[in-house]
DNA sequence: GTGGTCTAGACCACT
DNA sequence: GTGGTCTAGACCACG
């Protein structure tokens, strides 16, 4: 995954969204070093600052813990780390379906534009 | 639809948010005379100004439109409003894939979910 | 209460403390305006991103929230506010119970030691 | 009393704590010959020179001192080692008691607090 | 070399 | 005038 950002939301909070995903998918398994702050601000053209703040929201969702002076790791508590997952899929899902309600879609003509997404 | 506002977006956006649904889904008929700005920032409990910007997003992207003198009305090119559903459907509907397929969802896994949801 | 800092611990949780302090003591009534974060910083004489960063602190703690571009405010859910002064006490106490316990001392001696303290 | 560090101070200043209450406590005697450093840093999985910087700080606080080439002794003064008690509980009890009178609590409300906790 | 903190100062969107 | 974000750059303690 590319570092991309767009200008409508804060940069730190779509670092920590694509922090997020890359532990919840195992792309930073469980108990693994992170990279550290200056090269994870190196690598995405970021100020240390704003790394850090992102990586600090992270440490205290529980996701990632620090030792100090030696890095961070992502937490090593497989539990945490697959709650968040359920917790984020739950949150896209129900917000995505209270937008299609509101727009008066049934469930089954959203999950025909899914399938029509799909072949696409 | 309540008016309710989450404070990490602009008001505004969320004004043009709802009544976009609201011209989409017919609630504010095609042709429709809309309440006056005065009426519309006090039912929201928001300061005019906003309101008004709100309504100058709605009035360029053509949904709406201003008879001199008379107030605010929905525009009557059912067109222009069945085009601006499509939009909308089809940016939500994306985006929510994008953000599945990121988690590592399948279209199967992700169908399952929303039956699961719906019966809720 | 003065602003006063020691330098061993950092500037930002010495505010967040003190401000807790205020909040759970209702110096800073539940529902109040806080003074701008401008302000804030003027009279602590601290730099703006600073206060910022505690007040954050506060905020994911659920004792202050902020409304957009018009000030933060004290939560006035004083449930949230009695039940952190609990868990402040809690906390201090049990950390204090285990520092005396180590060094062997029986609750008497404990409580004859804190009247001791009260008349001085 | 087992070896157990947190991560937000530290660990040469917990190590000092707790060796200080040990010899407090009389678990290593006055007199008595302290475990190697390297003995010290094995069971308590930390640096070497993590450890000797912590004995220092404890022979510049009197309460060690080095025979060369021989190891590391518990000063046999005992009356520096019960000052150093004194201070010690001194010194937790001001800081409890200031933060307890700072949340507004009487002494006794602090006591009866206390015998409720030694019921637990 | 690691993370943590702080300052100074700037710019932005919103109301 | 309000809070929010970001950068640049510095210094510190720790191991």
């Amino acid at each position: 995954m590319k570092w991309e950002f767009d200008n409508d939301r804060p940069i730190y909070v779509q670092i920590v969204e694509q922090l997020k995903i890359r532990i919840i998918t195992h792309t930073y398994p469980p108990g693994s070093k992170l990279p550290s702050v200056r090269d994870l601000s190196m690598e995405t053209k970021v100020n240390p600052n704003t790394m850090q703040k992102a990586l600090g929201e992270l440490e205290s969702a529980g996701l990632i813990y620090t030792q100090r002076t030696n890095g961070k790791y992502v937490t090593d508590d497989v539990h945490i780390i697959s709650k968040e997952k359920e917790a984020l899929i739950e949150e896209y899902m129900q917000a995505f379906l209270q937008d299609m309600t509101r727009l008066e879609l049934t469930t089954e003509e959203i999950i025909s534009y899914i399938r029509k997404e799909e072949k696409q």
